[in-house]
DNA sequence: CTAGGGTTAG
């Protein structure tokens, strides 16, 4: 080695320069080490300045314990010089429980420390979250006199920072008699880093005020704050700053600026930036890699790796970014090669890398795997454990995520994430209890002012069907953000509050919130079971004004709410202005057709669907069967149904069949029907007896009627509507043994009976009409009219189906009565309440029965006016004696 | 003082 030749011709004094000189330049840990031998064989390692310079050069070799070891050799004691370079070197190497211990070490052995003592001991508080040792650290920096110290001044700004105290970094800031350029900069990324965009910005045009320069750091900083903000204007200026300063070729610069174009406009800009880039180093690659995983284009950022790999090392970031996009494209084979790769380069113990990994595996498919990496893991975070626990949710294992819920207790403590999925869990569950249990234990970790957290239980307590829980902890929120508006709305649309969800999306906007499509989509079915038809313009203006009018599902459920509003035309209007329309929409259409009775419409959409190439899902057949069904079109509904088989290859569901029960026992083909549930491939259901009892009803035919509900009752439903069919067969029999055990079981089983009602809007006021609500207003006047109707009826001849007309009834049964009729309450309502010949438009939330659509079709010649009575399942339109259902119903 | 990475809610 030439330079040991030379250092021994020198003098003592030309050989400590020449091995300070040799120390500074020393570009590798082994020349270092070379160096610190040739050190000793001199003599020279008691020297005070070697051995500091030996402590930061192996730090700065990431070598802390050859730091250490210098550090102890040159037996130091009292001289603060190397204690300062220590404790520099211990932080520089992120060894900061080990800088501050030895800090107390020069407490304990009274060294008085110095200015450039405290830099680092307060670099390693910051490391290490150190509140009470900060507090101590900077009391002691007011003490001995040094607080207006420019270093240690802009340490503990960056300190306050990393602990989101951004107010006392600005007070250590203000109180500061001289600032560098490094002042300004920690103050800067400390806003950024919490997310103060704006305070960021403010900070840097102040410091540009005063006419300093500002450097890389500052500009990458602005950038950054520029990106956050998605400010595209004020990124542009800084941007042309950066050209005029001339340090666009700076690689901190030029990676901030990529940085920030990535964020910008779906990377086309960031790409260019980075094919021009002068310099790159890991940071630009890893920043383009990252934006490509970020927009979802996981193949480019993979393409990009492979090219990263040929002309530089992939770092852990580089790595992790791979892993992640790996498991978004469910690609094993190429995530088992990058994990191999991971351990080779020695990253095996990351942490985060780890937890990547979990999911990686997990999104793959291979659980096994992930449980390998979990269980192999020396250290765990909390991170690492929801993930785990993340992996079992997603996979249905409910009981082993609350075994690893269990065991992640005696580990680390459970954070705000765990509570989240395990509370979305035992939403899927329905398991209010151990919702319960969960907010109580989160109560008491202090997670209740966690927004994500609160929007969870406002979810899990509604669909648990605890609405009112859910409105507490909704109301008890000091902060709501959008999801929490949309949870609310979607809560009163589960528990059907309807005008509840509508209050709330007023009060959202009163409380300055903008609604967003999931808004209009949770919104919009409220219209829908409503009808609300104003309600549902009104939403539609809305999605106008927020530009959501092209969205797809916006338009499906646009289309489905003004044909449920009784607009049909609408509805087509709406299909006509959408420029892009799937299968749903089509769909959507279909079932509009269907409903208004308009057969032949719905048969010609489907054509025209199918010509355009969209190929119709089960869904689609069961709106185009129950259309050909309600419009009497029995042959093209049976060729539906086989076509769905023969042309598509979809095997019918039970609603098929269902449909099609119904399209023949709804034209009187009761012994097809019959035929054809026997000859069913499925076991007949409750539906599928009850379309057919239905239609028995409706043509009296007693002896199918009585065979079916015998199958109806053998089949034990849960639903209350098939009960009220059979109960109605047997009462128009005069078998009330059969009603009363009927009405037994209803009762023993716990089943709620569906109070019918009806309503309808006058002058933008919804007027209900049902169970127990004799007491609106106008009740005299009502009556009164409906008795000088009935008289007018009889004249008209009709005759009360006497089908209907039970005995040995009770309270309750007298009360369904009145619900049954509670559409003619309704249009006796409307009638009274606006100028004779304007159409009226009447809801109900079950199917209109029998007598009240004779007696409807009457009401519609006698006073004529348009009727529109919408049920649960199709809208009528009486006008002049008739009904545009022809019927069928 | 700098850039890039992980789990969660409607």
């Amino acid at each position: 080695m030439k330079t040991l030749r030379l250092l021994h011709e020198c003098s003592r004094q030309t050989l400590f320069s020449s091995i300070s000189r040799a120390l500074a330049s020393a570009a590798t840990s082994t020349q270092l080490h070379k160096l610190h031998s040739l050190i000793i064989t001199l003599g020279l390692h008691h020297s005070v300045v070697f051995s500091a310079k030996l402590i930061a050069k192996y730090a700065h070799f990431r070598d802390p314990t050859s730091s250490f070891s210098v550090f102890r050799l040159a037996s130091p004691s009292n001289n603060v010089y190397l204690w300062n370079s220590i404790i520099r070197a211990l932080t520089h190497n992120g060894l900061f429980s080990e800088a501050l211990s030895l800090y107390s070490e020069t407490q304990r052995i009274r060294l008085q420390p110095d200015t450039y003592t405290f830099p680092s001991v307060i670099n390693a508080c910051a490391g290490l979250l150190d509140f009470e040792m900060a507090k101590s650290v900077h009391d002691r920096v007011w003490e001995m006199g040094f607080s207006s110290d420019l270093y240690i001044g802009n340490a503990l700004i960056d300190m306050y920072c990393r602990f989101n105290d951004l107010d006392k970094a600005r007070k250590v800031f203000e109180e500061m008699p001289l600032r560098d350029v490094v002042s300004w900069n920690s103050l800067i990324s400390g806003y950024n880093a919490n997310g103060y965009w704006n305070e960021a910005l403010e900070i840097y045009y102040r410091f540009r005020n005063l006419g300093v320069v500002p450097d890389s750091y500052t500009m990458s900083s602005v950038l950054r704050a520029c990106g956050g903000l998605g400010s595209v204007e004020e990124g542009d200026i800084i941007h042309g700053l950066i050209e005029k300063i001339g340090i666009k070729t700076d690689v901190i610069v030029s990676n901030g600026l990529l940085s920030m174009y990535c964020k910008f406009n779906g990377l086309v800009d960031g790409r260019r930036i980075f094919d021009k880039m002068v310099l790159r180093d890991a940071v630009s690659w890893n920043t383009m890699i990252c934006g490509y995983s970020q927009v979802g284009l996981y193949e480019e950022s993979i393409k990009l790796f492979m090219e990263m790999v040929n002309q530089f090392k992939p770092d852990l970031l580089t790595i992790t970014s791979i892993l992640q996009a790996c498991g978004h494209l469910g690609d094993l084979e190429f995530g088992k090669y990058v994990h191999d790769y991971m351990i080779t380069s020695g990253y095996e113990c990351d942490i985060t890398a780890s937890n990547i990994l979990i999911n990686m595996y997990a999104k793959c498919g291979n659980l096994l795997a992930s449980q390998e990496v979990f269980s192999g893991m020396k250290c765990k975070d909390s991170v690492s454990w929801n993930s785990m626990i993340n992996v079992y949710i997603q996979n249905g294992s409910f009981d082993e995520a609350m075994k690893l819920f269990k065991m992640m207790k005696t580990d680390v403590k459970p954070d705000s994430v765990t509570y989240v999925m395990l509370l979305s869990m035992s939403t899927q569950l329905g398991d209010l209890d151990l919702g319960k249990e969960l907010h109580c234990d989160l109560a008491k970790m202090g997670f209740n002012s966690n927004i994500v957290v609160s929007n969870t239980l406002v979810d899990m307590y509604a669909k648990c069907g605890e609405m009112g829980d859910s409105l507490k902890v909704f109301e008890n929120m000091k902060a709501r953000d959008i999801i929490t508006w949309n949870t609310i709305i979607a809560s009163c649309v589960h528990s059907e509050d309807c005008n509840l969800g509508l209050r709330m999306i007023s009060r959202m906007r009163t409380e300055g919130v903008t609604p967003d499509m999931a808004t209009m989509l949770s919104i919009l079915p409220v219209c829908s079971l409503l009808a609300a038809k104003r309600q549902g313009k009104e939403i539609h203006g809305c999605i106008f004004k927020l530009g959501l009018e092209s969205d797809v599902p916006v338009g499906n459920v646009l289309i489905e709410v003004y044909s449920k509003c009784g607009s049909l035309r609408n509805s087509f209007q709406v299909f006509k202005l959408m420029k892009t329309k799937d299968v749903v929409t089509w769909t959507a259409l279909i079932s509009a057709c269907g409903m208004y009775g308009e057969g032949k419409k719905a048969v010609r959409s489907f054509g025209e669907m199918e010509a355009a190439g969209i190929v119709p899902d089960h869904v689609a057949f069961v709106a185009i069967i129950f259309a050909c069904s309600h419009s009497g079109l029995v042959e093209e509904g049976l060729n539906y149904f086989h076509r769905m088989k023969k042309d598509y290859k979809i095997e019918p569901r039970i609603e098929h069949y269902a449909c099609v029960v119904d399209l023949l026992s709804r034209s009187g083909l009761l012994d097809k029907a019959e035929d054809f549930i026997l000859s069913m491939p499925l076991k007949p259901d409750s539906s599928i007896w009850g379309a057919l009892l239905s239609a028995c009803r409706m043509s009296g035919d007693t002896e199918i009627a009585e065979r079916v509900s015998e199958r109806i009752i053998e089949l034990n439903p849960d639903d209350t509507g098939y009960y009220v069919l059979v109960s109605n067969v047997y009462a128009a029999l005069g078998k009330w043994d059969q009603v009363r055990s009927i009405r037994k079981s209803i009762k023993t089983r716990g089943l709620k009976k569906d109070p019918g009602c009806s309503w309808m809007e006058i002058q933008n006021k919804v007027y209900v009409f049902g169970t127990g609500t004799k007491f609106f207003e106008q009740f005299e006047e009502v009556n009164k009219l409906l008795g000088i109707l009935a008289g007018l009826m009889a004249k008209e001849g009709y005759i009360a189906n006497l089908q209907f007309v039970l005995h040995d009834i009770d309270e309750d049964e007298k009360r369904d009565i009145l619900c049954g009729h509670s559409e003619r309450l309704a249009i006796a309502f409307g009638l009274l309440n606006t100028k004779p010949g304007t159409p009226l438009q009447v809801m109900k939330n079950l199917r209109v029965c029998e007598d009240c659509h004779t007696v409807t079709k009457y009401i519609s010649k006698i006073v004529q006016r348009e009727l529109l009575v919408r049920d649960a399942n199709r809208f009528h339109v009486f006008k002049d004696g008739a009904c545009s259902c022809g019927d069928y119903w």
